[in-house]
RNA sequence: GCGCUCGUAGCUCAGUCGGAUAGAGCAACAGCCUUCUAAGCUGUGGGUCGCUGGUUCGAUUCCAGCCGGGCGCACCA
């Protein structure tokens, strides 16, 4: 709620009124650096004009001795608001914090164990850009929930459970047949029907793998896909085989795009047979028919979940009547793993076309929580979709063979920085237009190179200091007093937000909150620098170059703490 | 048809559990490099916050209806 509570001494406030009051940033300077309209809200209950009570709690907040240390002005305006302005005592000891302390962010009060899972892409195809979204959120908002002070583990759910396993190995098969000169359609509506199963450069790159490489896979499989005969074992060693090198491929890509997991969970195993003969989900799914009060029951020859109490539209069949399960049955049990690994927090992040699982999803949760009679949130994070744009013009994102972009490709091109700078500039939650040409643009159209741009400024402006011979040693708040630019002051005021900015987003389980503070904290920086020259060689000047230096230095910390979180680099120099 | 979601400047988007004169970037126009990196800076123009009602001291924000775009509605995965 309020996250301003995270960047400023607000003890004070908390002190004199009560823990709930809601602080602000004030959108202007000239309204101070922190506000609560607190007396308007309480105009109703108190039955006084909010400008009467606002100075009621002025008189109040007198008597407390820190507040005139804390504080240089305490203002009410405009319908009601009590605005605040930090003593330059105040800021300048925060400038010495932000170059001493070995955190710049504050720790929440009550760290969550909290798991973060996502891209979670089937196991069929390579990571296309809209996977690369999830994959830049995902990992960023680890990253922050980590910086905050959260108990953070990170994990891909592999999907490599299903038909659609069996579909990859015969699409590869007949691949194979294809390349070596036997293609035949009689031969793939057989193994396929109506389907065209998977096509694309990439299914025929490891049918030639096979071909070419005797010893890919156990030679007498493939003799016996080689002479045509599609047997059972054909079929695992190819599905096998051809999972396996997609894997590879999807966690290559991640890893080129910075990402790395603390765990990939397998489906697979959820549906594999333990010593007592029960598959975990059949476990899972018998412990809560038992224990969850009806949520889980059984009709019509299925097992059903009640997932209407979350408001879905209508139950859900966990286990059909031919005995088998459905995959919701399987992300139960996941989910139930999960909350036997003892996490407060679940956070999933979707591509938004799987909106309609939301209520079911809450509904298992629920019952998952109730079941171990502590409270566990589940998260949803719908990732919007991601349209590619190549000079402002459509490209085409067909799955249908070779058409679709591939993550890898959009790296290649555009470069990593400005991809995962580019993925987070717009809440997960809106659509995303990323054109191609803009995003490698070295350019203002791109402002990725605008905060790294202003970062290595700052560091090529303390090379210069070194090459003239200027020794930086430790800073006291005295060393900041002469900064007296109204410039200076509204830089400091924006870099004291750092704190509060990453609480807000992990409040929210949103990245780019840091994406804009960032590039407004490189543009305050860009203005000071521009106006106010910061090395001197006057032995008169010393005192104001050595804190502006500091206060580049500081501001140099924050711009690469920022973007470290958002896995993007912070140059020395560009 | 039902559900979810979005609709803010020419374009792409922010907008703090309802609060001060609704912001940024790009595009357009006009300026700034003998001085620490011009990947930068300065200024100008640009808005019935989709529409109509409602709640409120106060609505871009909450509620209802309507219009328009996207997505989803399986004993599929």
């Amino acid at each position: 709620m309020s996250w301003a509570r995270q960047s400023w001494p607000v003890d004070i406030l908390d002190r004199s009124l009560s823990r709930g009051v809601r602080l602000e940033w004030p959108k202007k300077e000239e309204f101070g650096d922190l506000s609560t309209p607190l007396a308007m809200s309480l105009a109703k209950e108190l039955g006084k004009p909010p400008r009467t009570i606002a100075g009621a709690i002025l008189d109040g907040l007198r008597e407390i001795p820190e507040t005139s240390s804390l504080f240089s002005k305490i203002d009410i305006a405009g319908p009601g608001y009590l605005n605040f302005s930090l003593s330059p005592a105040y800021l300048s000891d925060f400038l010495v914090s932000c170059l001493t302390d070995s955190r710049l962010v504050a720790r929440v009060p009550v760290p969550r164990k909290i798991n973060v899972e996502f891209v979670s892409a089937n196991p069929t195809g390579p990571l296309h850009v809209g996977h690369g979204r999830g994959a830049a959120f995902g990992d960023s908002l680890a990253r922050i929930l980590r910086e905050v002070g959260h108990d953070v583990s990170t994990e891909y759910y592999i999907n490599d459970a299903g038909n659609q396993m069996n579909m990859l190995g015969k699409s590869v098969y007949l691949s194979c047949r294809k390349l070596s000169g036997h293609e035949s359609t009689e031969e793939k509506v057989r193994l396929l029907g109506e389907t065209d199963g998977y096509r694309g450069d990439y299914i025929a790159d490891i049918a030639r793998e096979i071909l070419d490489n005797p010893h890919s896979i156990p030679v007498d499989v493939r003799e016996e896909a080689l002479a045509g005969r599609f047997t059972d074992r054909v079929q695992s060693v190819f599905t096998d085989f051809s999972q396996r090198r997609i894997m590879e491929g999807i966690r290559e890509d991640l890893s080129r795009f910075g990402v790395t997991f603390d765990r990939y969970f397998s489906e697979k195993t959820l549906h594999e047979k333990g010593a007592d003969g029960h598959s975990s989900i059949a476990r899972w799914l018998s412990l809560l028919e038992r224990e969850s009060d009806g949520a889980v029951y059984a009709a019509d020859g299925a097992l059903w979940f009640r997932t209407t109490a979350m408001d879905d539209d209508k139950d859900r069949v966990l286990r059909k009547s031919d005995g088998s399960y459905t995959y919701f049955a399987a992300d139960i049990a996941y989910h139930a793993d999960k909350v036997d690994r003892g996490y407060d927090t679940m956070v999933d992040v979707w591509g938004a076309d799987h909106h309609g699982y939301q209520a079911r999803m809450q509904a298992v949760a629920k019952v998952l929580s109730q079941r171990v009679k502590r409270s566990v949130d589940l998260r949803i994070c719908l990732i919007q979709l991601v349209s590619l744009l190549r000079d402002g013009k459509a490209v085409s994102m067909s799955t249908r063979a070779g058409e679709f972009v591939t993550l890898a490709e959009v790296l290649d091109e555009v470069g990593l920085d400005a991809t995962r700078f580019s993925y987070l500039t717009r809440s997960h939650e809106s659509a995303l237009e990323f054109d191609l040409s803009k995003a490698k643009e070295r350019s203002m159209e791109n402002p990725v190179y605008y905060v790294q741009y202003a970062h290595a400024r700052v560091r090529s402006l303390l090379s210069q200091a070194k090459a003239r011979g200027v020794t930086i040693g430790d800073f006291s708040s005295e060393d900041f007093a002469p900064l007296e630019e109204p410039a200076a002051r509204s830089l400091i005021r924006l870099m004291a937000q750092f704190s509060g900015v990453l609480h807000r987003a992990a409040e929210s389980f949103e990245v780019h909150p840091l994406t804009d503070y960032l590039t407004a904290l490189a543009g305050a920086y860009h203005h000071y620098y521009f106006h106010h020259r910061i090395l001197s060689s006057e032995e008169a000047d010393r005192p104001l170059m050595m804190a502006r230096i500091g206060l580049s230095m500081a501001v140099g910390r924050i711009l690469a703490a920022g973007l470290s979180l958002l896995g993007v680099q912070a140059p020395e120099s560009m």
